[in-house]
DNA sequence: GCCAACGTTGGC
DNA sequence: GCCAACGTTGGC
């Protein structure tokens, strides 16, 4: 695990600061939503795109909402809900020569990777399908549905946050 | 399996 | 700093 001391661990996001929500997206045969129901946590590595690294070293926060997204799947679906339990911090797996994730660019005096940890909150009863979320009105905008989208940690807004729970029939659980 | 969209790399 | 070539993502 990484060395590295966080930000803050175990508290509520910082005092002042609302809530924000992000979907993250896994392609199932790597790592499912059922695999971080059966570890309970996990920290999210190998995360290898700047704009996505910006997300996760600066503004995703203890205490945030996660949509976790299966993507290559059959079908593609937001699965369940998660929560950030710890503030980004360098991806251990960056330094790591046998990992599949491993930079040699990546010092670790000046780390280029982040990762957060997040915890399994629930799954949704059922996936609530891309096609689904499609033919919603109140996503139209989201940026997981947009042409050529590809960020793999996203913002979602706290209306889009909503409009999904709603549909997935899952109630606020913390 | 195809391929559009996107990000990165590296020559100039 | 430009941009062509390349590799990857990920929906279709």
């Amino acid at each position: 695990m990484a060395t590295a001391k966080p930000r803050t661990e175990g508290k509520a996001a910082a005092p002042g600061r609302a809530r924000r929500y992000w979907l993250f997206k896994s392609e199932p045969d790597s790592y499912s939503f059922a695999q971080l129901q059966s570890d309970r946590r996990t920290f999210w590595s190998g995360v290898r795109n700047y704009q996505a690294r910006n997300l996760l070293r600066d503004e995703i926060r203890t205490g945030d909402g996660v949509l976790f997204y299966h993507s290559n799947a059959e079908p593609m679906a937001i699965v369940g809900i998660a929560r950030v339990v710890k503030d980004g911090y360098p991806d251990p797996t960056a330094f790591e020569p046998k990992s599949d994730y491993h930079d040699p660019d990546s010092d670790p005096s000046d780390p280029t990777w982040f990762v957060v940890d997040i915890e399994c909150v629930a799954p949704f009863r059922e996936p609530l399908t891309r096609e689904r979320c499609k033919t919603e009105p109140a996503l139209a905008d989201m940026m997981l549905l947009q042409r050529g989208s590809r960020l793999s940690v996203q913002p979602v807004t706290a209306a889009e946050w909503d409009t999904i729970l709603r549909l997935a029939g899952q109630k606020e659980t913390w």
